[in-house]
DNA sequence: CTCGTTTCGACAACCTTGTTGTCCATGACA
DNA sequence: TGTCATGGACAACAAGGTTGTCGAAACGAG
């Protein structure tokens, strides 16, 4: 019974969601409301470098206005901070505060624990498989989670 | 050489990223731009009978508003029309037009196409295995294809 | 040293896709 | 007939992004 491709990609966002929204529920759970995938991946950008609005909105190929709303709402709720660079009085200098790597840690735990789930649902062997084959079939191109909506504009068809 | 959780979220992203992507493209290729996945997921809620925005906010699990709006822009494409129901004045009987119908089919057709490529990579085998997979962990779960920006609001986390 | 160019950050205006709230016309029913 | 539910339209607003503009600071060439 071969399925059709539409089924496949609505397969793949299945198990993305599933586990996206498993991890946020999670998440909220554990006192850290609010914390959106956006904002994961910023500060995940800013911890190997981005230090600045104009170079974090680079990294996540978004507007450097875009970033500097994201930074915004992230230095609003404590997780990272800015001071301004002695070198450079252009620049604010972007660090991410201790609370910030908390929600990063318990973020990557959440993950590791639903993939554990999936594991014994499936077997190890099973999983590493099919990781391997998306692997294959995606290949190394970088994944961007930004545009809102982009499900909505980039979903082209028949799904 | 086990990935971590928040790479397996991300895998899944890619894959279906690469497929809607891709076939977005293809039918932009082919004459249909514009189209999204709103919009073919719309149209078959009104093939399958809903015919009037109300109801078609509530096979989307959408508010009746933005069904509207969906709607209209369907109507200003082409794809479906409206005519009076004759039995109930508040209605607008929904159809979906021959045009519509045409960007179901080839909707249709892309992804399989893509389906068909990503199965002379993996084998046929291959793929069927990673879809029964997929559909496990998944499960019956529709997926809604809603929430603008639903990506960035609940990708709760490290991916 | 000064002038032009580049870069950072901020502000404003606007788009898109949702959401609520409100309202009227119509239909269903007691 | 009077009341209530429903469909559709309009308005106001939210979230996330975009572009354009602009001032301040830095850099580099004369």
């Amino acid at each position: 019974m071969s399925r059709s491709g539409a089924d496949l990609a609505l397969l793949l966002l299945g198990g993305f969601r599933s586990l996206v929204d498993a991890a946020t529920a999670e998440l909220a759970r554990r006192g850290y409301e609010d914390v959106r995938p956006v904002h994961d991946f910023a500060m995940r950008a800013i911890t190997a470098g981005a230090d600045n609005a104009s170079e974090l909105g680079r990294r996540l190929s978004v507007s450097k206005q875009a970033a500097a709303k994201t930074i915004a709402v992230l230095q609003e709720r404590g997780y990272v901070a800015r001071d301004t660079d002695p070198r450079d009085a252009r620049r604010k200098r972007l660090h991410v505060t201790p609370l910030g790597f908390e929600v990063l840690r318990q973020g990557e735990a959440v993950f590791d624990e639903l993939r554990d789930q999936w594991e014994r649902q499936l077997g190890a062997a099973e999983l590493a498989t099919l990781e391997t084959h998306l692997a294959t079939l995606v290949g190394a191109r970088p994944v961007r989670l930004d545009a809102p909506g982009w499900i909505a504009q980039d979903l082209g068809e028949s799904v």
